[in-house]
DNA sequence: TCGCAGGTGGTCG
DNA sequence: CGACCACCTGCG
């Protein structure tokens, strides 16, 4: 099979980029890489740090080519982007430093829009096991090879059709935004994201971050009100304040700042248990 | 058994 | 507007 390598990747970690929340069909294999499929190619990935280094080293991606790697890859995985830059910057808040330390080798992926918004319907009111079973299920069940199902056949789909994916009542919000979609085309920013049926603020908020690549964008959810409460004193019921403290301090780069603090209150929940 | 999990839409005041 | 509350499903 060929693969595509490449040295001195910087700011990296295969763990961090894929147990930070912002996708679901990633799998961890036994020897720590990771094989899943993104714009319809699957490939295996797995990256072998420096000597004496725990954020630089080698991407290997099986089954890609170099052709793959320069139209997808690289984009997906925001390559072009320099890490080290920004966290010099978040790093200037104590909290914020310590976060990044736990997640110091994540990227926010630049994932196709349709299966974002998609996966996020999903993902409201709902556990990351069952999210990513009933996506399986909506991709065997209903797309092809692979993928999930266009916008056009969901949208020819009824409830009925969609009971063995176990989506329960999101099911109609699937097929309402796929009609919005075919329809109206893909939203293009945040006030077309929240006109789709399904989707409020927050699953707004993940769309834009992970599927248009709006680094400011800043999703709340339970973990960030539970972090942001911990770790800044502010209320877990006041959004809001959340809100104008990301815009405050982390600015363009808000969803990145979310996801440092994701992981890293996820990784202290795991601990204390 | 029943509350809960990466929220949202509908309904009131 | 902001505060409630029902909602599919599966797991502990």
């Amino acid at each position: 099979m060929e693969k595509f390598v490449l040295e001195g990747v910087k700011d990296f970690n295969l763990d961090h980029i894929f147990d930070c929340g912002q996708c679901f069909r990633w799998k961890k294999e036994e020897d720590g890489s990771y094989t899943g499929k993104a714009f319809g190619k699957e490939v295996n990935m797995d990256f072998v740090y420096d000597e004496g280094s725990d954020s630089e080293g080698t991407l290997i991606i099986n089954g890609a080519s170099r052709e793959d790697f320069d139209n997808i890859w690289k984009s997906y995985l925001d390559l072009d982007r320099d890490y080290s830059q920004i966290k010099e910057e978040l790093a200037e808040d104590p909290v914020m430093a310590k976060a990044i330390e736990k997640g110091r080798g994540i990227r926010i992926l630049k994932q196709d829009l349709w299966e974002t918004i998609v996966s996020f319907i999903i993902s409201q009111n709902n556990n990351i096991p069952r999210i990513k079973g009933c996506i399986e299920n909506l991709a065997k069940g209903f797309g092809e090879d692979g993928n999930l199902p266009t916008p056009e056949k969901l949208a020819s789909l009824t409830v009925e059709d969609l009971a063995p994916v176990r989506l329960g009542y999101r099911a109609k919000y699937l097929i309402e935004t796929a009609k919005q979609v075919c329809e109206n085309g893909l939203p293009k920013n945040m006030e077309e994201l929240q006109q789709l049926c399904g989707v409020g603020p927050k699953v707004a908020n993940c769309i834009s971050l992970f599927g248009l690549s709006d680094m400011s964008s800043f999703p709340v959810d339970v973990w960030v009100k539970r972090v942001m409460n911990r770790m800044y004193g502010i209320p877990e019921g006041n959004k809001k304040e959340m809100e104008n403290f990301a815009r405050e301090n982390f600015g363009d780069y808000g969803g990145i700042a979310q996801q440092y603090l994701f992981y890293y209150i996820r990784q202290i929940d795991d601990e204390e248990k």
